[in-house]
DNA sequence: CTCTTGACTGGTT
DNA sequence: GAACCAGCCAAGA
């Protein structure tokens, strides 16, 4: 795996299944780093500019905060993105936050 | 090489 | 449970 620290992060964002969200905190975990979280949110900076749009709108803080909204090409639009797939977003927070969360070492369990 | 910044997290108070 | 502080990693100036 050659691969740069960014697209890892966007190979794990792309297979977050549709209607469930996850931290940067389980993606950075998945990953390895545990403590890079920081990173991934970076790289989701740059996930707008990824060919294969990123759904990013699926990745939020540990709290269910929609943080990184404001850097949506539109903030309003991850909010709706969100409620588009059964998610309920009150006040920039994600509504049973926990119930929507999805880990990515699931998917290892899945595989 | 050093300093600053960032869509974060965990532990304390 | 909210607010504050400190820790960690990578990229850019």
């Amino acid at each position: 795996m050659d691969k740069d620290f960014y697209e890892r992060i966007f190979d794990v964002v792309r297979l977050i299944p549709k209607g469930k969200v996850t931290t940067y905190g389980h993606i950075a975990r998945c990953l390895g780093s545990g403590r890079s979280s920081r990173l991934v949110g970076y790289a989701m900076n740059l996930s707008h500019r990824q060919d294969p749009l990123i759904p990013a709108h699926r990745v939020v803080n540990r709290k269910g905060l929609l943080t990184g909204k404001m850097h949506f090409n539109d903030p309003n639009e991850m909010q709706r993105l969100l409620e588009d797939e059964g998610i309920l977003v009150k006040g920039d927070q994600i509504v049973n936050f926990q119930d929507h969360l999805w880990d990515p070492a699931v998917l290892a369990d899945e595989l």
